[in-house]
Formats: C-alpha cells, structure tokens, sequence
DNA sequence: TGAGCAGAATGGTCTAACCATTATAAGATA
DNA sequence: TATCTTATAATGGTTAGACCATTCTGCTCA
C-alpha cells in the first residue's frame, strides 16, 4: 500500500537522477557529464559519493567512464551486454543449466524461425543463402574449422532473428546466444559429418522460411536446437571422461 | 588475439576477488564480510576504493549492505533479480514499443503453453482452474476490478510458465510482463464483457494445455495475447484522445 | 617537419575525521 | 522480577583535502 517514504542514501539518490536524465533522453549517447569535480559541486555531494553513485551507473552500463584529459563519465547507448553478464552470474551459480539454456533457445528460436517465413523478403532471402554458403564452405579436410563453422552458423540465427525487425527479439537471442559459446570455448572440434548434418538443417529451416511454411519453420528450427544440443552435450561429456581419465 | 595485460584499477581487482570467493563458495549466501574498517587492512586498500568495490558487488547482487552495529556485507543467494532488472533497463532506455514487447511475449507465451501442455501434471492442472476461477470470481458489477482481474489473468500466464521448471523462461516472462504493464498503470478499465471474452480465452487455452494438445495451446496463446493487445492498444489510445480533448 | 617534452585536466587512491543507524547491554522503574 | 528506557559501541554513510596516474594538447627544439 505505501513505498518507501524517501531515499535515506545520497548516492542512490545520486543514480537515480542520473539515469533518470538518460533514460527520459536529457542525456544522450556519447553526451560526457561533468567532471567530477564540478558534478559535486552541483550535486552538492563530496566526491566519495558521487563516486560510489558513478560505478554503480559504470556496472549498470548507463556510462563509461573514460581516464585522462578530456575524459570523465561518457554516456553510453543501451547494451544488452549487462543482461549477458548478470545471466552469466546465474549460471556459474548453477542456477541456470545448459539444458535450460537450449530448451529456452529452442522456443525464441523456432518463434523468430515462424516470424521470419510470415514478412521475408527477397534480399533478406538472398543474404541467409550466402550465409550458408559461408557455413558450408567451413567444410572440409585440412585444419579444424570448428570455430569458423560455429560463427557462420550463429550468424545465421542471428539474422533470422534480426528479420523480426524486434529488438527484444534480436537482444534476447544475444544474450542467451553468448552464454552459450561459453560452454563451447573449450576446445570444441565437430567433426564433418556433425557440420555437414547442421548446414542441412540450416537449409531446410531457410528454405521453409523462403516459402513461407510458417509450421514448418518453426518446428525445424525446434528440432535443429535439440539435435545440436545434444550432439554438443555428447561430446562435452566425452570431454570430460578423457579429462577424468 | 591478446587479452589486457593486467588489471590496472585497484576496485575492481576487490570486486574479483570477493566475487571468486562466492562463485567459488568460499562464502556462502548469509556469510557476512568482516567490516569495512577490517577488509581495508585485510585487502591494503583504503575504504573508499574498498566501498567502490562494494557497491559494484550489490549492484550484481552478490551481496546486501547491512547497516548498524551486526551489519556488515551479507552474501546473497544467487537471484533472478539483476538479470530481470539489466532487461528492464535494456527495453525502458530502447524506448521499446508495446507493439514489440506484446510481440516477443506472443511467442514466449505460446511456447510457454506449448511445453506446459507436454508435462503437465494433475496438481499443476488443478491449480490452473482454481486461478481461472479466481479470474472469473472478479467479473461482475459493483466497483471497478480491472486490477485485480489483471493480476489473476498475469498469475495464470505466469504459472504456464512456471510449469516448465525453467528459470530463464520463467524471468523473462516476469521482466517482459513487467515492462507491459507499465503501459498500463495509467487508470486502466477494462469493460465486463471484455473480461469475460478473455475469461473464455484463458478457459480455452489451458483446456488445451491439460489435454495435452501442443499445436492447439500454442495458437489460442498467441491469439489471446494478440487480441489482448489489441483490446489494450484501443483502449489506451482511447484515453489519450479523451484527454487530448 | 617531426620527435619529444612539459603542462594541465581528469579520474584513481589515500587519509582522517565525523555523522547516522542499529544491536546490545546496562540501568531505571513499575 | 519483568519491562521499559537509556547509554554505549560497532558498523556503514558522508565529508574534506590531498596526492598519484593517465592522457590529451600544444610547445619547443633538433
């Protein structure tokens, strides 16, 4: 029934405005805030605070804060970078799994999948085709392309995604896209018939969206997340018994 | 190619190295840091470098700063909160439309429905009707109840989710959800015969999910949630013509 | 013309003090 | 004895002023 009756701290207070001039636009990208000197002037705070009030904002992403002459508080454009890292947190805290990751994954996934075969147009058709070009030219014998292979096809999903034209869409699909590879950044090679098996479910899912099959899309792309996961999860596991052994 | 050499700021080598120990579980959720006055000698900072690490340490929600004698820094459990709080940020500082939160939340909400209908179980189906019938129990004339049904309609939502045990769908659901109704704050009233259009829709909806029908649940989510939208848009641009006037 | 140096502005850190809040223990009172 | 009040001390919150470290700018000099 009531809020808190007021800010007791002076630093929060301090954040509060701050943000608020970001957030309502008084305050624009790239814009530099005062230097601190001068911002506690204003405030009427002592630098200590303004300080304290300031890192919060840094960890926030609100502001960057830059050394040197000319530096000080820069105003940053909103990032999705923050929603990344706290997701991070969670998962080293082992409150959120792979499984949970790629079961959510599955369903943004096969959605933008759906999403995109009801509004492609022909130059969006186009540039996923040459996406997957790229992914399967990664195949072949010679030096591991694993990682090569991986960034092709994540562009893939990625600009399905970014074909919704939303972006919370495009930033949900980031975040959770980037927590993923931090499972995979160990050493992870594919082998070619595992790649080979991943662009042909990429072709089928483009080519159910270039024709506009929205059912269809959606449950390939469904499908493709669950396959990869548990081929990934494979040879994680793997890993970890040569690791063991 | 190369990563940063070192690291340059003092605080933030703090921030690392309390956020280790908890990652690590060297701390544990409900420890408490030794004071201010002992860490700085413990760390050979001053306090002030020492508190800029601090408040980067709450503002990831590792820790809570108690005040007064017994206070201290207590080590938090891992919480949903930073994360929901990053996305909230992230979509108020993107001035992201309703039209592009009621979109996304459309295909979460139907996959949401989508997997609730593969695993439900009895109790969970039970605990649906009784909420659909706290819904209904809020229709009829007299005073205004547009809040209340609001909150037992997002309840429901919210316990399809709820249903697939996967946190990362289930803060999503709660940051997307949030940022919606902040749409909506403004002396919302929803007419009788509305409630009860969406009433019906929730009635359809979870029929489907405890029938166990993936496709049908999946539809009537994204419907209900269009038609909603829809119905909320009207209404909203309604009031702002009322009040232009 | 270009390299190098000096100065100034700005964030980063330190010290030392005092204020505000709160749990606990001592004391006063019924 | 039991309960309320009060004093005390520990802890975070805030302030002030100083100095260090980094970086841009422009000047000097070869």
């Amino acid at each position: 029934m009531f809020r808190a009756a007021k800010q007791n701290k002076i630093f929060q207070d301090v954040v509060d405005q701050i943000q608020e001039a970001i957030l309502e636009g008084r305050l624009k990208p790239g814009d530099i805030l005062p230097s601190e000197r001068e911002l506690k002037e204003m405030l009427q705070v002592s630098r200590g605070t303004l300080r304290e009030a300031l890192r919060v904002l840094e960890q926030k992403g609100l502001i960057h804060i830059k050394l040197g002459v000319g530096g000080g508080a820069v105003v940053q454009d909103a990032s999705y970078e923050p929603v990344t890292e706290s997701l991070a947190l969670l998962i080293r805290h082992q409150k959120v799994s792979l499984t949970h990751l790629a079961e959510f994954r599955a369903g943004i996934e096969g959605e933008a999948a759906a999403h995109a075969a009801r509004q492609i147009n022909s130059a969006q058709a186009e540039h996923l085709h040459s996406l997957l070009n790229q992914a399967a030219a990664c195949i072949g014998p010679g030096e591991d392309q694993t990682q090569t292979f991986l960034e092709a096809d994540k562009a893939i999903h990625m600009h399905l995604s970014a074909i919704t034209r939303n972006p919370i869409s495009i930033f949900v699909h980031k975040s959770i896209h980037e927590n993923i590879d931090r499972y995979y950044e160990q050493f992870l090679v594919m082998d070619v018939q595992s790649m080979q098996e991943n662009v042909q479910d990429l072709k089928n899912i483009i080519d159910a969206v270039v024709s506009g099959d929205v059912h269809k899309a959606r449950g390939l792309a469904i499908d493709h997340v669950h396959r990869f996961t548990i081929y990934m999860q494979g040879v994680l596991s793997q890993n970890q018994n040569n690791s063991d052994s």
